[in-house]
DNA sequence: TCCTCAGGTTAACGAGCGCTAACGACTCTG
DNA sequence: CAGAGTCGTTAGCGCTCGTTAACCTGAGGA
């Protein structure tokens, strides 16, 4: 099929175009104050004409949102499969995919703890679901490194060390640390710091 | 004065029943997703009387936003200049202040990176620049804590560190973490040690 | 050649929004 | 007791937004 052919490479579907510019304004400017002629014009085509692509604006939103928290959790459990070393390595490749994450998509890592209440009831289940299925392989991975860690402080420093990880998108101001691989290594040192403090 | 005594004392005014109804409605839901009625229905008046307190809803969030800042600001000074321990104690003094913050304003911290860019060109210039101030107070004590640490990294690890704080709003799970002064102490600790693995 | 269909267009509708206008009640104060 | 000022109310205006309807165009296949 030239269609997966495409979306693989470089030529991107209308529709993936459409997704990409909604996640960028709505990161911007939040979802109610972006409007469809907007996301159409980012695209080249005009407000209604989204409509042949999407059922409405909020379907994107949710799209966007279920799309992120897949990918967030398969990309965790593919890491935690692939442990062939130490629990000490899995978290290591956790934090590593979580900054790629960060680093990569953030505006998506924006939308993802801000806009979640936009969504209707039965897409905001779905989300919620895969995000505390992603915490909680992250907690036990956590539990695993640091074995007396409890199971509730594990947690809260788990949504601490997110909140530190997804703090990529306040740092780009101008000459603030250009190199992408030096602020992933700050990134990384920073969590596990925050991690070993946690174990006393 | 009357007024200020009970500013001070536990019968709020309305001004002040209404912009911490505004702050909690703004948090749940986004500036653009609230009405002037609910608002106004939240502290038990119909919309349009909000007017008599505020020229336009744009000027409570205003309110809110360059109010916590220079309560942020101020309240960081005033630990900075209290300083007759180690810099060490001051950086203490600093996460404890922020950790007070994050804990009993949630709604404020949330608005604080969320909806500044729904303000006026006027205030969202204001809120930066005292968010900046702010963040250079904390980058110089960090400095002076870690000697070795290079401005440009410092910053990034302030910024990490606020939102390793400021995840608060997102331990409010069911049997999370009841006590409230174990949560500060355990954000305290993951501070330091994110700040303590930066310096290597 | 003609039909179909994907992917656009513009016009317009209906709802909801922030905000104003006009008005009323209640409390001070001279 | 009159007058003013504070703090509400309801009605409604004007605008914006998401969405639908109706129409157009160009490419591909029978």
């Amino acid at each position: 099929m030239t269609a997966n052919a495409a979306a693989r490479a470089a030529a991107p579907t209308r529709r993936e175009q459409i997704l990409r510019e909604a996640a960028r304004l709505f990161a911007e400017r939040g979802f109610h104050g972006v409007g469809v002629d907007e996301i159409g014009a980012a695209v080249g085509i005009s407000g209604p004409g989204l409509y042949r692509h999407f059922p409405g604006k909020d379907a994107m939103l949710a799209e966007l949102l279920v799309g992120i928290s897949e990918r967030l959790l398969e990309g965790g459990r593919r890491r935690v499969a692939a442990a062939d070393g130490s629990a000490d390595a899995v978290l290591d490749s956790l934090i590593d995919g979580h900054i790629d994450f960060a680093l990569d998509d953030r505006s998506l890592i924006t939308l993802h703890d801000r806009e979640l209440d936009r969504l209707r009831d039965s897409d905001r289940k779905l989300v919620r679901q895969l995000q505390r299925r992603y915490v909680e392989l992250w907690v036990q991975v956590v539990r695993d490194v640091y074995q007396g860690l409890p199971e509730a402080e594990a947690r809260a420093c788990v949504h601490a060390v997110f909140g530190l990880l997804n703090s990529t998108p306040h740092l780009s101001g101008p000459g603030q640390l250009p190199r992408r691989e030096a602020t992933g290594a700050l990134l990384h040192r920073l969590a596990r710091g925050a991690f070993a403090a946690a174990a006393d």
